[in-house]
DNA sequence: TTGTAAGCGTTATCAT
DNA sequence: ATGATAACGCTTACAA
């Protein structure tokens, strides 16, 4: 591997002219720096990077901290969408992406701002975290620039995207009205995930303002699975009989719901509607097309990489952005 | 951030000797040792690897190069396996995933060899890359040790993994004339893959042998996405209408072809068999559900990264690994 | 068992 | 416009 030392050498230069005619410097001779570019270019040189991180003090990289990129979860193309979006932003800068995950064994023994200090990264998006983990204050609270995903908090050096949970749930529950229901009923996610707060929330107050009180024995808890999902709409119905809709907090539970309610002989969406969130691809494959809240996933990625990298380059000040959210229609709901 | 400096100076020792208690080198006293760790906590040391991986030349990191990881592709949860894959064996070593993705405009700019170069990373794994890319010999014929997931090259320091792409589509051959079809088409890949080049191979010649001959008139190529499979898959019927089974060479294609198929009034499986090839998640929430080879990707991900950190950590030659297939027969193909 | 010193490949400061 | 030289934080002969 040449160096910009075995450059030096054979252009007759010093390093630091190397260095600085190869960095785009201006206080170096046009002829100079055409004789070391070429040298540069004859010894197939490629600068190092670690060098010039240890020097420099910043790594240009992000770590991509990710729970749930796990193979069960493959399903559920959330991740892979936000991922998509943090890897195309980062990839028009100059920052290069490192993985990290939480299910991995290394877990146990290291806590997150351990591997981010280690790796020297300058940054970190977190993706998956549930709110009762051990570490999540440790990051927000450290020294680390972080952007959180779909975890509202704020603080010195944490920002964080999101969507509006509590709109897009107000909105199914306006839509749910609309088309006449008024025996209605929830599948919500576990408590350690903001979202199932926020979407419980704009539910039951869209629904109240409609005169529809949603008691606690029409909400019924599932864990973001397909199965739960399933489980918990079963539950739905015995308890209540004459429900004719349920809202689920993610899509998956409302495909397992789905898949459930079928095979007790209930028809969707004659019997009884169901909308779901987060418009997984599953959600339009699925027989009938299940109605959903679209979330811009892919846009919470983008968003969140410009969020960090503006706080990396420029000093950006931690905040929040929040990304569109839109219903959409399928064959899942009808009127009553 | 403390350094070995600020603990030697604390603890009263040298940096020598702190860095051979922290790395737990025999010699040094059991007391220094524990005062050096003592110190380290209290000072919140964490090491920093950069400067390590420049004095040890090994970065402990590998490359992720992956292309088809673009929002487009997401239906595909194909690479999202593999990498699952690959992240879970690597998780359990030293070594780091850095994220490389060909799409970026970056791209253009560098070579991956250069990439790899700059970051400094130990070896590479490459998914996605299609055969007339103009840096794959590159790549092969380089210095970098790498892993080709389905692109079946060996180099000085490249090894690969893949499926038995030909035996695979042979089983499709057999099972389809097995079911009594002797008019049979395929929907195959682009050229530029090598899996459409054996999956041809494998079920012409599979076919060959039950004498059925899969002439030229009865493969049309589509380019792996959805919408071309549904193309091809009509031309294939306009100009065979006597065709009773076709054979995708990716279950996206095959699920275009259903949809297109489906909607010219064609009834699968009583008037036409579909089989594809991956077993994407998709392909069992279809209607109806598709007949595939189900390759392990998730494998074909943990088995490249074993090979390349194999390669990297005990000096393994560079050598191929072949992950299984398994025919799933489901709704889509029928007895003729 | 411990310490001294060199060196990894850069960038940056300060002369010249 | 260019060059010496120190520094980044670590590992590793070599010496003591």
């Amino acid at each position: 591997m040449a160096t910009i030392k075995d450059i030096a050498k054979k252009a007759g230069v010093s390093i630091t002219t190397v260095s600085r005619a190869l960095n785009g410097y201006s206080d170096v001779n046009e002829d100079t720096r055409k004789k070391i570019v070429e040298t540069a270019k004859l010894l197939n040189y490629s600068p190092n990077t670690i060098a010039r991180s240890l020097v420099m003090k910043k790594s240009k990289t992000i770590g991509l901290l990710v729970s749930g990129f796990i193979r069960e979860n493959a399903k559920d193309n959330f991740t892979i969408e936000v991922m998509t979006g943090v890897n195309d932003y980062a990839s028009q800068t100059a920052y290069d992406i490192v993985l990290f995950t939480t299910n991995s064994s290394k877990q146990r023994e290291k806590t997150y701002t351990q591997l981010c200090k280690e790796r020297k990264v300058d940054g970190v998006i977190i993706q998956g975290i549930r709110t009762d983990d051990p570490y999540l204050d440790e990051v927000i609270e450290g020294e680390i620039p972080c952007v959180l995903v779909d975890i509202p908090k704020i603080g010195k050096h944490a920002g964080y995207v999101s969507t509006d949970n509590y709109a897009g749930a107000w909105e199914v529950g306006e839509y749910l009205a609309g088309l006449g229901h008024t025996s209605i009923g929830m599948v919500n996610g576990h408590e350690f995930a903001f979202v199932s707060q926020e979407r419980l929330k704009g539910f039951k107050d869209s629904l109240i303002q409609k005169d529809i009180k949603l008691s606690d024995d029409r909400i019924s808890n599932g864990d973001f699975t397909e199965e739960s999902g399933g489980r918990a709409a079963l539950q739905l119905l015995e308890d209540n009989p004459s429900t004719t809709a349920i809202f689920c907090a993610s899509d998956l539970m409302a495909i397992g719901a789905m898949t459930a309610l079928k095979s007790r002989g209930y028809r969707i969406p004659e019997d009884i509607s169901i909308v779901g969130y987060d418009n997984i691809l599953l959600s339009r494959y699925v027989q009938p097309g299940l109605t959903t809240i679209s979330q811009d996933t892919y846009g919470l990625g983008y968003e969140a990489a410009k969020l960090l990298i503006d706080m990396l380059d420029h000093e950006g000040e931690p905040r929040k952005t929040i990304v569109l959210h839109e219903l959409m229609e399928r064959d899942s709901s009808a009127k009553v």
